[in-house]
DNA sequence: GTCACTGCAAAGGCTTTGCATGTAC
DNA sequence: GTACATGCAAAGCCTTTGCAGTGAC
């Protein structure tokens, strides 16, 4: 057993984050959770992300839309989304490691996290 | 002559975006246009800033603090926050049109432009 | 006069804080 | 009982909107 306590908001937020398929933001998971008939409000979904931030379990992204959004924590990974459309799509094969490397040596300094987001038309929005 | 019409507040804010080695934020047009004795308010800054951003102007960026920021037009660059001290380091020699180019054949998206943030510790907060 | 720019007040959205209540151990 | 999690209300920012006033042409 570890210290960390599971309750039934903490569980069910990871569970949603678990299967979203693109970071949420805090009125989808007070939805979600509504949904599963747990009463709750947005207070308390911002205090379970700063417990699951702090904990490494979750990222915090922003989509310039003036809110942000979080994600399970995954292996590095970046976001395209379409400015049709809205819909967000992984980029997951790219090759951003050396890139940091490269810069890390070449300016002196320590990256600990970047944020990559693409923004353009998707396949579909281009037909 | 073009049709852009060359009010004193966004003349002012061009200069001072100009000559800024960061991005800035709103209330920070402000205090300096305030310094300059230009009566003014955010609201004002926020139209000012649409303007610039439909002509294309500047850029709106951000570094996850709730709030945007502002910053000249410029090539290809992105930019390294230290999370010690809140320097904001250019990083412009970093290739990441080359990544565009692959992703966007690769997933057959049109990405038209994209946010590169790097957060870390800076050279002297390493001392 | 017309049109665009600015200013003030207000509102809206996202996020944080204070304090009281509830719950697990 | 203690420590932590939650809820409600309120406040704090950032940003947008409505409307009136000002100024350039």
């Amino acid at each position: 057993m570890n210290s960390i306590s599971r309750t039934p908001a903490r569980a069910t937020i990871v569970e949603f984050l678990s299967k979203s398929y693109s970071p949420v933001d805090v009125s989808q998971i007070v939805n979600f959770l509504r949904a599963k008939n747990l009463s709750t409000n947005k207070v308390t979904v911002y205090r379970v992300m700063d417990f699951l931030l702090e904990k490494g379990f979750i990222d915090k992204v922003e989509f310039r839309e003036g809110k942000f959004r979080y994600e399970i924590k995954r292996d590095d990974h970046h976001h395209f989304i379409c400015q049709n459309c809205d819909v967000v799509e992984d980029i997951s094969d790219c090759n951003i490691s050396v890139l940091v490397e490269e810069i890390q040596k070449k300016k002196g300094i320590l990256i600990k996290k970047h944020s990559l987001e693409f923004f353009g038309i998707c396949k579909n929005c281009q037909l």
